[in-house]
RNA sequence: GGUCCUGUGGCCGAGCGGUUAGGCAGAGCUCUGCAAAAGCUCCUACAGCGGUUCAAAUCCGCUCGGGACCUCCA
């Protein structure tokens, strides 16, 4: 669509024109949730971010392939590749099998995603259902030299791997900074180099999650599993590959390695990273403690929230700051998105209502070509929203009867502020089901009539009343020139 | 210690060499019985100090803040 789309490589550290392997044709793969509690606000921005960019390109005409994994095994606490797996340990807390961890909290993971209106990925793979595949693909590594088994347990190892490629060329790191920068190994460790990492980890006589592999019982690492789960699914090379920018440095680092030793080939030709959701400037986390769950968030049930907020409200809030930026949360900020929101949201409803003239007093075509320039220019939401609040003006303008548009500029708005709105930004009405009841609408004609007899009859007191009384219920009552309209407050 | 990012009006947040970004809040006006909504107008900022340039929020240097990663995290 007009001009081409450019996105930032973290690669490159720059923008680049998008070129897809195959033309007209996208693979993504993001990285997606560890399922072993709820997902948290954060974890939601880099979903959403990801579900804009996908909509986007969807838009465009791309044929996507989005693959998005759950990860349901594995996962160690910390990073001497012992003790218990995630979902092991909360399975023990919670006295559940690691399966119905597994299962809780997907399905939780997938109601947050529906509410805040994603799209689901075209595959979800998990790491539970790729063992063979991540097996086949350590075999592979270790046959072309670049891991070693040790009791069970095999390594990946960096410093031989570095000897060939750039180990740290996605944080533009060199290794002996790394290294600089990692602890010496104690005693007890049985890795080669200090920045060696896990690819299967032995498992323990008490160990829950555990597959049979030419190591023995064990487990996969978790780094492995996105780059089997991607070239399965993509291709040794594909499109995009996304994540949050604290999986850089780790984990994307990581997969990369992993990919190029097994595959001889470079996995990905466009690294995007989603930037952190902040409270009062720090990052939200699950270790720090400051992060609120969605549901915390729709009803208000947290310290820190004056108010509950819709998710669309959130998502709003989300689409006016770009994706690489970090985005502070606040009462106020979400206040005023909220508002935002409903803003748009009323001019669009306008559209339908909109009366044509011969002339237009706004150049539409232009909006529009500004609105796919934002876009295009590394998916710039903000100011995709900019142009759209411009477009809410030229409504509510025309509907005031201060500026005219002709039928064909009318059709070309409608369908701008439908397309980026709705498909784009993924955004819904948020009208209540009430609304749609015939009772209520037949309830509300009489009081509407009753209302506007008491006008007529300039008994402004009674009338008042009435729309007072119906605030209470957040029906909220608007008289205008061309009659009163009512509607419902969620 | 190392690798980076960042500091924009009351708040959030784009812009990254020459234009009023935009939203919210605030003030005034128009419309209206009033209210709400909407429109118009106003509030015109870029941490500080130097430098480059005809021109800098935007590039360079220094200073002072804030943050991320290097350890599990989206």
């Amino acid at each position: 669509m007009q001009n081409e789309l450019t996105l930032y490589n973290t690669l490159s550290r720059s923008k680049e024109k998008f070129t897809p392997i195959n033309s007209g044709m996208a693979g993504m793969y993001v990285c997606g949730p560890t399922v072993y509690s709820d997902v948290h606000l954060g974890n939601c921005r880099t979903f959403i971010s990801f579900d804009l960019i996908y909509r986007y390109l969807l838009h465009l005409g791309f044929k996507v392939r989005y693959v998005r994994n759950i990860t349901d095994a594995g996962h160690l606490e910390g990073d001497r590749d012992e003790g218990d797996d995630k979902f092991t340990k909360k399975a023990k807390l919670e006295q559940l099998e690691p399966m119905e961890i597994v299962q809780k909290y997907t399905l939780g993971f997938h109601d947050v995603m529906r509410e805040f209106n994603a799209l689901p990925p075209s595959i979800e793979p998990t790491a539970t259902g790729h063992i063979c595949e991540q097996i086949e693909m350590i075999k592979e590594i270790i046959a072309n030299g670049y891991a070693y088994e040790k009791n069970g347990t095999v390594y990946f190892d960096v410093e031989k791997y570095n000897k060939e490629f750039s180990y740290g060329q996605l944080t533009n790191r060199k290794l002996e900074e790394l290294l600089e920068g990692t602890r010496e190994l104690g005693g007890q460790d049985e890795k080669n180099g200090r920045l060696d990492f896990a690819l299967w980890i032995v498992a323990k006589p008490e160990t829950l999650m555990k597959w049979l592999s030419p190591w023995g019982w064990g487990f996969p690492g978790w780094h492995i599993e996105c780059s089997a789960m991607s070239s399965k699914y993509l291709g040794d090379t594909f499109d995009i590959h996304g994540g949050g920018m604290d999986l850089q440095a780790t984990h994307h680092t990581n997969e990369i390695a992993q990919s190029q030793a097994c595959n001889h080939k470079a996995p990905v030709n466009y690294w995007m990273h989603t930037n952190m959701l902040t409270v009062n400037g720090v990052r939200m986390s699950k270790s720090a403690g400051n992060g609120f769950l969605p549901g915390e968030l729709f009803t208000g049930n947290h310290a820190l929230l004056e108010k509950g907020y819709s998710p669309m409200a959130v998502r709003f809030f989300m689409m006016q700051t770009h994706y690489r930026s970090t985005l502070d949360f606040s009462n106020e900020a979400l206040q005023a998105s909220e508002k935002g929101y409903a803003r748009l949201m009323n001019a669009i409803k306008l559209l339908d209502k909109l009366k044509t003239a011969d002339t237009s007093t706004s150049n539409i075509a232009d909006l529009k070509q500004k609105c796919y320039d934002a876009m295009n220019d590394d998916f710039n939401a903000p100011v995709l929203v900019a142009n759209l609040f411009e477009g809410a003006r030229i409504i509510n303008s025309v509907n005031d009867s201060k500026e005219t548009i002709t039928a064909d500029d009318l059709a070309t708005l409608k369908s701008m502020m439908h397309s980026f709105v709705f498909d784009v930004l993924g955004l819904k009405s948020e009208q209540s089901n009430s609304g749609n009841d015939t009772a209520l609408k037949g309830v509300m004609e009489v009081i509407l009539d009753i209302r506007k007899d008491a006008k007529e009859r300039k008994d402004f007191a009674a009338s008042d009343k009435l729309r007072n009384d119906l605030a209470k219920y957040k029906i909220t009552i608007k008289d205008t020139k061309d009659g009163v309209t009512w509607s419902i407050e969620e």
